[in-house]
DNA sequence: TAGGCCATCTGGTCCT
DNA sequence: AGGACCAGATGGCCTA
């Protein structure tokens, strides 16, 4: 199933561009255009600010509180809290984007059907997990045949997979390394039992492929 | 309406 | 001190 077929954006943006949605504490942790930026608590593209004002007003926050490791106030102390919080906050959101890049990535590289809703986190780690394994068999069986080993490739059964089933074994057509930028997906899952040699194991010809043969 | 999925916030922990 | 990582909580959106 796929929750956001055509609603909110896979990648939220932040609060440097716009928010999805607002939270109730996001008057203290979004944009700083929504309150006043305190002498402590400086947005941190300050530095950007017109007039330079900011790199000023910290210099003279310096000066007047002498320097460092003075007894801050409790005001102080709480804004400092925010601050932290926010770019705390800035860096996970940052950081969990980069993890949903990885994984459109690593979604880019699975083979798909055109009909399949886009697969969730957890369906694209274990496809590829499994994926990964059926491609690694197959390398195994072509080692097998190209040098002449006489023994036949091993009952389906024996195969065995990570997760305990037998996906099948037909990802060698291709490889979604060396074609990553031009692999064609969802043309190739379809053609692959046909594409496999007349030799194959049964067990590797598994007619139309199920998506979730890989799950 | 319940359940699944997701984005985000948050506090804790570990590391540099 | 500050950043990275993690897991729990929360609330929104979507589908059956």
């Amino acid at each position: 199933m796929a929750p956001h077929p055509s609603g909110a954006p896979a990648n939220q943006v932040t609060c440097h561009t716009e928010r999805s949605f607002p939270r109730a504490s996001d008057d203290e942790v979004t944009c700083a255009a929504s309150a006043p930026p305190s002498p402590t608590h400086l947005p941190p593209d300050c530095a950007e600010a017109p007039g330079g004002g900011c790199r000023g007003a910290a210099r003279k926050l310096r000066t007047r509180h002498g320097g460092r490791s003075r007894p801050k106030s409790e005001l102080a102390l709480s804004r400092q809290r925010r601050s932290r919080r926010k770019k705390a906050n800035d860096r996970e959101r940052n950081r969990m984007h980069n993890l949903n890049s990885a994984l459109d990535a690593l979604r880019g590289v699975l083979p798909t059907f055109p009909d399949d809703a886009k697969l969730t986190k957890i369906e694209t780690l274990r496809f590829a997990h499994n994926y990964i394994w059926a491609l690694t068999q197959t390398l195994r069986l072509a080692d097998h045949s190209l040098y002449g080993l006489e023994q036949p490739a091993p009952p389906c059964a024996e195969l065995g997979s990570p997760d305990g089933g037998s996906p099948g074994d037909w990802g060698s057509l291709y490889s979604p390394v060396s074609h990553a930028g031009s692999l064609s997906p969802a043309a190739s899952l379809e053609e692959l039992p046909g594409l496999l040699g007349p030799g194959s194991p049964a067990c590797l010809r598994p007619g139309p492929l199920a998506f979730s043969d890989f799950l």
